[in-house]
DNA sequence: AATATGAAGTCAATTAAACTGACCAATTTT
DNA sequence: AAAATTGGTCAGTTTAATTGACTTCATATT
């Protein structure tokens, strides 16, 4: 019975986007365990530009590279949900200020465990030194590509 | 002037996600170039799955993890483009066995060089030995990933 | 051999999430 | 004080996915 020939993706495009899936697989996951099941995973892309102090929603769209209808849609759902809200900007009057909740705030703490659990796992496979190797070269590698360049998008496009 | 932040993504989501930002974006900015730029980020996943010597749509539909119609749709696209051709299956009457033709090989052949271009380059960033460490860990990883669970799909879904 | 069940793929209609265009209110520039 | 720019929303549109219904061929059960 010739089952599944698992053929190898060599090529670090592959690589990456399989290691991204297996981590946000596991994550999301684990978040609907914890009651947080209508957190979709482009959301954590937006999460991380609210982080540690909110953003404005002209922030969010450069970060995310998507239109700011798009970025004003999302937060709707958002806030409808309870993860955010939408302040008056302090010193903007055009501008909001998006904010974490309660609820937000609390979805981000379980997301740091749930990352550190896997990446604690991970580091059992190919040692944590390795590991951290692997972190800091990325860093290095996306600084240097993020120089010249636009600075590159969050969210990847497809 | 207090100008961008750049705040540091350190979770090894988000550096996956920008690495494979990086690799596509460019990959897809030479393509254009050269002449396919009607050849979509998503259609390089189905890609993957088509060599060396094609595949059905059941395959492709595991591969990527969205519906047949979806990969159907996406068949359409990259037919009347002249990427792929739709053969009978040899063995199924049921089946059609999707392949390359001469202008889905010879983007095939594009992206290897562009990628090998781009790795290079990366390599005397952080040295060849490492950026060899970084995919052979990776790959490491995802296999044990892959083991016990459901193979992880090579599409993010997000 | 006949029929039932399942699988591969397509056609059609729908939904979701992005998009563009038009606009308002507040800010900044001249 | 206009004029131009900016942050954000409202409305309508496109696109890529979805689900549902169906056809054809294959396989299993009598």
């Amino acid at each position: 019975m010739p089952k599944t020939p698992r053929r190898h993706q060599e090529d670090l495009a592959s690589l990456f986007s399989l290691g991204f899936s297996a981590l946000n697989e596991e994550l999301h996951e684990r978040l609907n365990e914890l009651g947080f099941g209508d957190f979709r995973p482009m959301h954590g892309f937006l999460f991380q530009g609210l982080i540690p102090d909110g953003a404005t929603a002209k922030t969010l769209v450069e970060l995310l590279g998507i239109s700011k209808q798009a970025v004003s849609q999302m937060l709707d759902y958002l806030e409808e949900r309870g993860y955010v809200v939408r302040k008056p900007h302090p010193s903007d009057g055009r501008g909001k200020l998006v904010v974490l909740t309660e609820r937000g705030q609390a979805l981000m703490k379980a997301k740091e465990s749930i990352y550190s659990t896997i990446e604690s796992r991970w580091g059992a496979i190919i040692g944590n030194d390795r590991l951290q190797m692997m972190r800091s070269d990325l860093k290095r590698i996306i600084e240097s590509v993020s120089e010249g360049d636009a600075p590159k998008k969050l969210r990847p496009s497809w």
